[in-house]
RNA sequence: GGGGAUGUGGCGGAAUGGUAGACGCGCAUGACUUAGAAUCAUGUGCCGCAAGGCGUGUGGGUUCGAGUCCCUCCAUCCCCA
């Protein structure tokens, strides 16, 4: 039942992939999350925390060429498997909400926002180079090559590319706007890794032409240097090279490109590998001052970026410097740094300033700063017709063709007669059979599925055939927070009620590794949605919070082969849930992680169990001191304040420790019984309450047999008097020079001119002053008096 | 090569430019116990008998005062190339 007139606040949880077992790293991505939903649940929202799993992907598929069993079964297997253990955890999950991506009710809309984004023109068809094993004669998954050489993992082969028909969705279209983060209010560190992701450069594209008239663009960020351009360089697999060749270089050319063709481009951009590349025997003629220069190619020019050819300026950018050094090319300065003269000699490394310097050798616009040039030629370049202004990213357009099995599949028919027909909807979902054959091949199982294969067009009704490629799962997992909302809803992805009244996600918590693939995947996805129709807004998710890595016992990533993974199953078995919550918001600042410490968990261990004794302590006075008293209501008013603040900014760590303080005042007070009645109860009251969203089952245990209203978790969360939480006294720290010579307790609230002479009028300090008279005296309010001697 | 993060006791970690080491683990001593576990009490940065001195990766700087701000270097990790 929701409370209309209460905000609502959607807490989302990076979902699992149903790996098969819970891992430490789930409890730790998880129950902080959870015990910040429960915070703001008690802060008087309506919360909605749901869960789910990411249930297509390689690993199911492996295990099953592995082990012999089918992808869903093993999927399903585990996915009520690890239910089981996130029920263990204490969660507030909405059991309700629970989505499956690869459930036929979700992927159907997969499906849908597949054709959604055809018409939309987002969804694209394209031939991309993939890695292909000339033995096994398939192709291969990026994890499938092995080793520097690039090599087929099962025949050892060394892969080469191929071109296959792919499908992409346009993110590009979206590269500008992706680079706002104005509306959302998330980590430095995604929106930083992000901006670079796509990585826009300002320039502008420059045609040249070969002597023989063939047009080549390029993108360069340097158009200032343009009279510096002294030879081209196109990547190997430029369309263009197989025309412009010499006769006499074909040979050369054509061993080169099938050695390029092997690298990643990873390999291929490396600036400090030693450059290769091998001459065309053509030339191109430089636009700006017809000089004839020429044409080579090169690894280190990648055809994915730009325009796959660029113009070579030595003498002003680093890789073409080594390049040109190394083939005995033309350097020819053309940005004439400060101070440097004619009489230094020839430039001993490229000069790559954009800020300083004067263009010289430039034509008309030699003399003119650098600093100003880029815009100026720019201008010059559109007026003569030889090039304009132009933005290029390094994001690309995202590649989601996937030959695998486990994945949701595409929904596109091939006719003979009209090409690529997507499925009508009625006809989706287009359902994953069961009886497929595993055995590896590299290939698309669904290849082999004779009826899966063929179908008719939906068109003409002719016969046809499927397309066998399923999708990437980050597809899956893009929109996984809109289908939350409504699971089992037929109507569209999502119950618009629902969304009308949830979206967007207020607060999402999730690993930083996410933050060039997924958290761009879901930005684009929501802008589409948007586009759709669907949503009214432009990012899926307001705040984001990274949490941190558990690293095993010996501060290495924990993994099986390490042999140092922590099992949570055990450690729940022998210290219960809500130790194992309340350790790992306590080891840590959340989003720093680190190393598991089995020792440390008796801390919060002790805690628990000083908690369930003190809740069921019959307390009664002795002899009762008003200080006592007031000195453990203050502390419960701080703590109060202190770890709500500490929720407020997930310091779990913190507020754990507030806790421990206010549990040392009441075991304090305890041995001594000299607080009231009325103050122990507040205490243990508002021990039991904050510390409920932490430690869930314990404090609702304990809340029950103090007779309280049922349930902790529908309590709100508690208020915290100023009056009562304010300090009388204070330790006034007294410097001399900057170092602490006394401490001396005083009333709180006295004026800075008292401290001062509180300060002045110590014995100590006298002796330390040795009679001299004080040079400067600064009085910080309430805390501190440093006497400059 | 570029960008980012981190560096504090034996350990995990606290600390709006103002008492460095909160809280916890561990350890030490004592109590309880036949003994151990558990629990309780006290102590616990380093050097020093003490007075005191020294201490937040290194070296500088700003400041009355720096773990915190600025610069240099070193180390580790992450991302990108």
């Amino acid at each position: 039942m929701i409370d209309e007139r209460q905000p609502k606040h959607y807490a989302l949880t990076l979902l699992p992939y149903p790996s098969g077992d819970l891992h430490i790293g789930h409890w730790y991505a998880m129950t902080p999350s959870d015990a910040r939903a429960r915070y703001m649940r008690m802060k008087g929202f309506n919360v909605l925390f749901p869960i789910g799993f990411d249930a297509f992907g390689l690993p199911a598929e492996n295990a099953a060429i592995k082990n012999n069993i089918h992808p869903k079964i093993w999927t399903f297997a585990n996915i009520e498997r690890m239910r089981g253990q996130l029920r263990s955890m204490g969660a507030m999950f909405d059991w309700e909400r629970e989505a499956i991506s690869a459930d036929p009710s979700y992927y159907k809309w997969t499906q849908w926002f597949f054709k959604k984004l055809i018409e939309m023109g987002l969804a694209y068809r394209k031939m991309s180079a993939v890695d292909f094993c000339p033995n096994c004669n398939t192709t291969l998954a990026r994890e499938q090559v092995w080793g520097d050489d690039r090599h087929c993992e099962r025949c050892g082969t060394p892969v080469i590319k191929k071109d296959l028909e792919q499908w992409f969705f346009k993110t590009t279209d979206y590269a500008e706007e992706l680079l706002d983060f104005s509306e959302i209010d998330w980590p430095e560190r995604v929106k930083t890794m992000q901006t670079n992701w796509i990585g826009k450069s300002t320039g502008a594209d420059v045609i040249f032409h070969t002597e023989m008239g063939h047009p080549i663009e390029i993108f360069t960020t340097r158009p200032d240097t343009l009279w510096g351009a002294t030879f081209m360089v196109l990547a190997p697999e430029h369309p263009l090279v197989d025309e412009i060749t010499t006769p006499e270089q074909a040979d050369t050319v054509l061993t080169y490109r099938e050695q390029a063709e092997r690298l990643t481009d990873i390999d291929r951009e490396t600036a400090d590998r030693e450059k290769t590349g091998v001459f065309t025997g053509a030339y191109a003629i430089n636009p700006v001052n017809q000089a004839r220069i020429p044409i080579w190619i090169a690894d280190y020019v990648l055809m994915s970026y730009g325009s796959g050819a660029i113009m070579a300026v030595p003498a002003h950018d680093e890789r073409d410097f080594e390049f040109a050094k190394k083939f005995g090319l033309e350097i020819i300065e053309v940005i004439r740094a400060p101070g440097r003269t004619d009489e230094d000699g020839p430039l001993e490394e490229a000069y790559v300033s954009k800020t300083e310097g004067v263009l010289v050798n430039s034509g008309q616009f030699s003399g003119t700063p650098a600093s100003e040039a880029v815009q100026m030629v720019t201008d010059w370049l559109a007026e003569q017709g030889l090039g304009e202004a132009a933005v290029n990213y390094r994001l690309r357009d995202w590649l989601i063709s996937r030959q695998r099995y486990w994945g949701a599949p595409i929904p596109v028919v091939y006719c003979p007669e009209h090409g690529a027909v997507p499925v009508p909807d009625e006809d989706l979902p287009v359902e994953l059979p069961e009886d497929v054959e595993f055995t590896p091949t590299g290939e698309s199982p669904l290849k082999f599925h004779e009826g899966f294969l063929h179908t008719t067009c939906p068109i003409c009704g002719e016969p046809a055939l499927r397309e066998t490629d399923t999708m990437d799962t980050f597809m899956c997992s893009s929109w996984y927070q809109y289908r939350y909302l409504s699971p089992d809803y037929d109507g569209g992805p999502f119950d618009p009620v629902e969304g009308d009244y949830w979206l967007p996600v207020d607060q999402y918590t999730g690993g930083v590794e996410h933050a060039t693939m997924h958290l761009i995947y879901t930005r684009f996805f929501t802008k589409a949605m948007r586009e759709m129709g669907l949503v009214d807004f432009d990012e899926p998710m307001l705040r984001l919070y990274n949490q941190g890595m558990v690293l095993g016992e010996d501060g290495e990533k924990m993994s099986k082969s390490r042999g140092n993974v922590v099992a949570p199953d055990a450690l729940v078995q022998e210290y219960g849930a809500d130790t194992v919550r309340t350790y790992l918001m306590f080891f840590a600042k959340w989003d720093q992680g680190g190393p598991w410490n089995y020792g440390g968990i008796k801390g919060p261990y002790r805690l628990l169990n000083d908690v369930w004794d003190l809740a069921l302590t019959a307390y009664e006075p002795g002899q009762e001191e008003a200080q006592a008293t007031r000195s453990l209501r203050r502390k419960t008013h701080q703590t109060i304040r202190k770890v709500g603040e500490d929720l407020e900014t997930f310091s779990f760590n913190t507020a754990v420790a507030a806790i421990m303080e206010l549990r040392n005042s009441l075991t304090d007070a305890k041995r001594k019984q000299n607080v009231s009645q009325a103050a122990w109860d507040e205490g243990i009251d508002n021990l039991l309450l904050l510390l409920a969203p932490i430690a869930p089952h314990i404090t609702e245990e304990l809340w029950a047999q103090r007779g309280r209203p049922y349930s902790i978790h529908q309590q709100p969360w508690p208020e915290w008097d100023a009056e009562i939480a304010k300090e009388d006294a204070i330790t006034l720290v007294v410097q001399v020079n900057g170092k602490v010579r006394d401490k001396i307790g005083v009333e709180a609230g006295l004026p800075d001119e008292t401290l001062r002479e509180i300060a002045l009028s110590s014995e100590k300090i006298q002796h330390w002053l040795e009679g001299k008279e004080p040079r400067k005296v600064i009085v910080v309010k309430g805390r501190l008096v440093n006497i400059v001697k």
